[in-house]
DNA sequence: AGCACGCCGACT
DNA sequence: GTCGGCGTGCTC
């Protein structure tokens, strides 16, 4: 009889394709081993998910598998279930969930087994040799003495820097020998968990949380919120201790791997136990070692960003995920995902606990915490008594603004620098300028292929336009009526940076944005910079929020929050609210009280009122409500359809199509087709969709059913769609 | 997503 | 005459 395999491939097409088996592979095939096959002209990996015995397809159109990669199921069972459960969730194919799962170097078909280590040692004729014939060879003596007290791996010869033309040469005098060496595993840590720091004392607020962390038997979830200082960080530490000593592993999530080196090396500093660090300067063998050493149990903590959720371990104990409010969680191209809710759902698959750490929850983990899904463990105390930041708003209607500051501000500043301590100004706008305005007709210049106005950059003599990339030389004249009357219009980082050293020139300033970090290391560097008090004035993005904390800064100054409050997307106030939190939380500590100050048109703001006077916590479950009375997310659930195309009306039917197949009663709210906030980008009109659906269960059957009738729709060729689940934006 | 085929414009 | 632009169609 013959046996045919389904195989799911790394295509955007929502199937799996169907493959016949040849004699040869018949008891090399299961399900969950990677195969190689044919696929139109090209050689495809996938991954085998059904093994059957009949096909509907004529002979003709079915191909054999090439090659079986795989002795064993490459994902782990509740990995591998994890996996295909989000390809149903984010309405995507199986292939492309799959490969999201897989490092890089295990999609184009390396090898799962560990790598051989290369060691270098004498041999028998080496250890024989007449040493003195090296004496004119310092480099090969040196390498040769080494050897002869021990063997050297491949990577210790390039760490300790010796002579790769010495080493040829001892190999040439058949001295030394190589050889491919597999590293036994060392599960050692699982018996004997040396812990390499003493604990600090947990205050009561801790103890507690850690108690009943610690109570908890296979999955459950906990939202952690601690405001910031309160020390999650320690919590973790003894929730980890606890599992590692279980014999366990422990995955642990954090949003940007280089703005938490401190975080990781406090792990590292409390447990003397492999830890793997999965961050975005691996090279993909790198990723694929980290990878290995967490399925095979010899690393016992994993940590990494977003696409860390899909390391598989062999003795699962628990996730944890720090800053779960943070986007960067949420993947914003390709499979939209959500790694905070897959974390949440593969701690149901492996059953293990999960724990979502913020100081500033999301309203959809707040949800779950009130309703009773999340234990919800709160941390209220600043450790080490620290004082509470006093606030304060600015109202600048009317005000004399100097580069976007008031003379309040400006006094404010000089007060604290004055006194000796650092000053933080936050302006979510990069550049000199976000405009180019011409001073004699008023024209502002706008990105020729979308619906933007082009960013000045001083420092690079350039326009950009932040959305597509679009970069000119700044023109020396208007393009509607020639004048040269140029100028920047609005405030960014930069121009207030070149600002500020102006106006305090024995205070030096450091800017920290996307534009001056883009070199690796530099963040690093200015950070340091700022620590070790080379910097008294720190401007920056969102970036400088992220994080850090910065002891000697005193006071806070948010130049322009009411960019922030009113915007067209509906969690705009609940992001506010997280980042004016965040950003508060970085000024002063135990022994130097910090100050915040909000530069806004609108003193009399309700959310403003309300964020600064209640806190974020209060101020969370007021807009909860709000977005229950609105039907948005958390309280209903969201899927957004996007549309790109040529032609707006392109975009717009296929869009109309689509909402048409979809019923509409009192449990489903169709918006649009609406245009998106940037309506054209890179030349290309975007059009969008918006369903809300009263259950999460409808909005699945319903979409289960229309998917396929989407894709075939003819509207579809002339324009590019995606489906976005739980969307985070409706850019 | 790739990759090829195919049909029009500006090059040696 | 061809090189190459990207529109269109297909992949078990």
């Amino acid at each position: 009889m013959p046996v045919y395999v389904e195989v799911a491939l790394p295509v955007p097409l929502r199937t799996n394709f169907s493959y016949g088996v040849a004699e040869k592979h018949l008891s090399a095939i299961a399900v969950g081993l990677r195969v190689k096959v044919p696929f139109g002209r090209q050689q495809l990996i996938g991954l085998i998910t059904a093994i059957k015995d009949e096909c509907n397809l004529a002979e003709n159109q079915i191909k054999n598998i090439t090659q079986v990669l795989d002795t064993q199921a490459i994902l782990p069972d509740a990995l591998y279930k994890l996996t295909l459960w989000a390809a149903r969730y984010y309405f995507t194919s199986q292939g492309q969930m799959l490969s999201q799962a897989l490092p890089v170097a295990l999609r184009k078909g390396a090898d799962t087994a560990p790598q051989e280590i290369t060691q270098y040692t004498l041999s028998h004729q080496g250890l024989a040799a007449q040493t003195s014939l090296l004496n004119r060879a310092p480099a090969q003596k040196k390498l040769f003495d080494a050897l002869k007290k021990h063997p050297i791996t491949h990577d210790e010869f390039i760490s300790l820097e010796y002579s790769k033309a010495a080493l040829k040469a001892l190999e040439d005098k058949g001295w030394v020998e190589r050889k491919a060496q597999t590293i036994a595993i060392d599960l050692s840590w699982r018996r004997q968990l040396d812990i390499t720091e003493t604990p600090h004392k947990l205050n009561k607020q801790q103890a507690v949380a850690v108690s009943i962390l610690n109570q908890q038997q296979g999955f459950n979830c906990s939202l952690l919120e601690g405001v910031t200082g309160s020390g999650k960080t320690e919590v973790y530490l003894s929730v980890l201790e606890a599992i590692l000593k279980q014999g366990k592993q422990a995955l642990i999530l954090v949003p940007e791997i280089g703005l938490t080196p401190q975080t990781i090396n406090r792990f590292k500093r409390r447990f003397a136990v492999n830890i793997a660090v999965i961050h975005s300067g691996l090279t993909d063998n790198q990723r694929l070692d980290a990878w290995r050493q967490a399925r095979s149990g010899q690393a016992a903590i994993i940590i990494g960003t977003r696409s860390a959720l899909f390391t598989p371990m062999l003795f699962p104990g628990i996730i944890i995920l720090d800053e779960e409010h943070d986007a960067s969680f949420k993947q914003q191209e390709g499979v939209r995902y959500h790694a905070r809710d897959l974390a949440v759902m593969r701690g149901h698959y492996e059953d293990i606990p999960v724990i979502l750490g913020t100081a500033t929850p999301s309203l959809e983990s707040l949800q779950n915490a009130i309703s009773g899904r999340y234990h919800h463990l709160i941390l209220a105390e600043r450790a080490g008594a620290a004082q509470k930041v006093k606030q304060g708003i600015i109202d600048i209607t009317n005000q004399p603004l100097k580069n976007g500051m008031s003379p309040s501000l400006i006094n404010e500043m000089r007060m604290h620098l004055d006194a000796g301590n650092q000053v933080l100004l936050f302006l979510n706008r990069r550049g000199f300028a976000p405009a180019l305005l011409c001073h004699e007709c008023g024209h502002l210049h706008e990105c020729d292929r979308c619906d933007a106005f082009f960013t000045v950059h001083q420092g690079l003599n350039e326009i950009c336009c932040h959305h597509c990339g679009n970069q000119y030389a700044i023109p020396k004249q208007c393009h509607q009526c020639g004048s040269t009357m140029l100028m920047g219009h609005g405030l960014g980082t930069e121009q207030l940076e070149q600002a500020l050293t102006a106006l305090f020139p024995n205070y030096p300033v450091v800017r920290i944005d996307r534009d001056t970090t883009r070199r690796k290391g530099s963040l690093e560097k200015q950070l340091h910079g700022i620590h070790k008090g080379e910097y008294k004035i720190l401007v920056g993005t969102q970036m400088l929020a992220k994080g850090h904390h910065f002891p000697d800064v005193t006071l806070v100054g948010l130049l322009d929050v009411d960019g922030a409050l009113f915007s067209a997307d509906f969690r705009a106030p609940e992001r506010f609210g997280q980042l004016y939190t965040q950003v508060s939380g970085r000024a002063g500590r135990a022994d130097k009280p910090g100050k915040v100050l909000l530069q806004t048109h609108q003193s009399d703001n309700v959310l403003l009122r309300s964020l600064l006077r209640q806190g974020y916590g209060d101020f969370a479950r007021e807009q909860l409500k709000e977005r229950q009375l609105a039907q948005l997310p958390p309280a209903w659930h969201m899927v957004l359809i996007r549309a790109e195309a040529h032609s707006a009306a392109d975009a717009d039917e296929f869009l109309t199509k689509v909402s048409q197949l979809l019923p509409q009663d009192k449990a489903f709210e169709i918006i649009g087709p609406i245009p998106a906030p940037l309506d054209r980008k890179a030349g290309k009109y975007r059009r969008q969709l918006m369903f809300q659906a009263k259950t999460r269960h409808r909005l699945q059957v319903e979409f289960e059913k229309i998917i396929n009738l989407i894709e075939q729709l003819p509207e579809t060729k002339k324009c590019r769609w995606s489906i976005d689940r739980d969307p985070q934006d409706l850019m």
